[in-house]
Order: C-alpha cells, then structure tokens, then sequence
DNA sequence: GATAAAGTCTACCGAATATATAGAGTTAAG
DNA sequence: CTTAACTCTATATATTCGGTAGACTTTATC
C-alpha cells in the first residue's frame, strides 16, 4: 500500500497540472480534501525535490517547475515513500543488504521480488502526471499498451 | 518492501519444501536465521490457513499440507502483510474506499495503480514456492511463461 | 512602513504497526 | 512421569504514519 501522503502529493501535482497556474496550498487543500498542514509538509519536500516551484508573500502559491509530462509516479513516489524495490537489497536509490541474507545470489526470494520490482517500475516510471490528466470518462491508456489496461 | 515477517514465511516454507519432509521449528529457525518465537507466531497462521500441518510432542514439527507448486508467493504475501493491492480500493481480499475519493471512476490516481497490482499479481500469483527450490546457479523462467519474464 | 496574507521551518503527538520476547499450557513418545 | 515438542496469549519496544501547532519570513498593498 502506498502512503497516503504521497496519494495526497499526485492528486495535489495532478491539480497544479490542471490548473496550469500558480496556486495557493490553501485552494489546493480544499479542492482536495487535504490538510493544508500536512500539504504544506509535502509541498515542501516537492520543492525540495524540484518539482514545483512556490512563491511566498500575498498573492503568493504554488506551481509546477517540470512540465506534467516529465514528472513521474515513480519519481514521486520515491521522494514520499522511499524505495518502489519491495526488498532492500533490490532498491536502485537506498540499495541495503538484507541484515539475514547471507549471499544474494542464492537467496531464494530474491528473484521473484526482482520480477515484481522490475513491472512496478515498468510502470510507474513511465506514467506521468500528465496521463492522469485526462477526462476520466473518455480515458484511455496512457501510451498506447492496450495489454497493460486489460481487466483489473 | 515486504515485511520481514513475510521474508520468513517465505524462507520458511522454502526450507520445508527443500526438506520435502517434516522439521522440528527449532530447526528451521536455527537454519534460516529467524528468531524462534516469532517463527512460531508465522507457522501457527500458516498452519491456519492450511499451508503447513503439524505434529506436537516428542518427535513433533511441521511439513507442508500444499505441494511446493500450489503455494504461490501471493498467497503467502496475503496472509501475512495483507494486500498485494497498493491502494485499498483495488484489494480483492480487503477492498475498502478510500476515504478522502470521491468517485472511483474519476479518480485520478486509481487507473495506475491498478495496473501496478495486476503486473505484481501477475506475478506473485503465478509464482510458487517450487520455483524457488532450484539451484539458483542455472535458474531459469518459474514455469515457462517467457512472458513473465520479458524485459522490464 | 504597517498590515495582511501567503509560504517556511521545526517541533511535537497519539495511534498504529513491526518485530520481536515471555511464559504458561497442551500433547505425545519413551 | 519426564522430556521435548507445538500452542496460545500477553507484553515490550521501536518506528512509522498521519496530522497539529506555532513561531518565523517574505511580499503586495494601503
């Protein structure tokens, strides 16, 4: 399950896409339904990160610094949860060992976790919030891979 | 990241499969490096859920109750840290709304990550404690799908 | 230059979860 | 009837999650 941190982060990124303007943590907190505390906490770190830009004083908000269609899920992701990777020893950004795994190469688990790291990936660092931007009625695959939007 | 707890599981059952017969849980533990009281916690619900069987007493232990090939990984992930599904609205074994989403068919997050769930599921639920019995050294594809394995 | 309204920064907090430990109880073999 | 296994429930401790609080800084406008 990811955080609902970083859901409030994507719907915030896909609402400042939307907008396509500056805008107010305040506007965005309501619109959304998140706590303008807790938005300004996550806002932050995506500026940190690159990913907006703020300006402060009256007429002061928030807006994206990457056009939507640069910004990824994974990248996202990464900032507010950690590691997509579901073993340590499998993350490209906080690369740990397992504290009990005496060798990788004959762990038995390793592998398969390898596999679904990998299709996470595959996915999240090649949608943006550019494809979350479409009508939702009339939406369509994010790139054309018909297979990847097949049931469930 | 997975729960050490379902790491142990994991190697757990591998090392049951591997023995092809009956284990004293002092055993396994000892052989696996995992603390012996919490492997007990993790056989007793496997043992629940009907993966293992086990003989109290002198002479006691555990054996698998399912062929090595009918345990698949996403059974043991469910059991043990709950849904494979990143977000609660796409669980098949604990849906729940998300509190804070209006409608699910405009959600704008949802569509994907429903198909990260389907790409993990396609592979926790195809792979099974079986495919982690072979020599890692000339490991090759779980059980001939080539397109599991394809690229990324 | 005072005021108001915006973002910035740091600290804190309660609840839940993760990772175990402890110990008394039950079963079965010898 | 003793020993050695599994069983069950409770407790402990640390960390993370989700959120609040409040003092501070910047900027536009009067």
């Amino acid at each position: 399950m990811i955080s609902q941190k970083a859901k409030y982060a994507l719907r915030a990124l896909v609402e400042l896409a939307r907008e396509g303007d500056s805008l107010m943590i305040g506007e965005i907190a309501a619109r959304k339904h998140i706590p303008r505390k807790f938005l300004e906490q996550i806002l932050l770190e995506m500026k940190r990160h690159g990913i907006v830009h703020s300006r402060r004083g009256k007429l002061g908000g928030y807006s994206l610094l990457m056009p939507p269609d640069k910004i990824t899920y994974g990248q996202v992701l990464r900032i507010i949860d950690g590691p997509i990777a579901p073993l340590p020893c499998l993350s490209r950004i906080a690369y740990r060992r397992c504290a009990d795994c005496k060798t990788e190469e004959t762990c038995e688990i390793r592998r398969v976790f390898a596999r679904v790291a990998e299709s996470a990936r595959d996915v999240l660092d090649r949608t943006t919030i550019a494809d979350s931007l479409e009508s939702p009625l009339l939406a369509d695959e994010p790139q054309g891979g018909a297979r990847a939007m097949a049931r469930l």
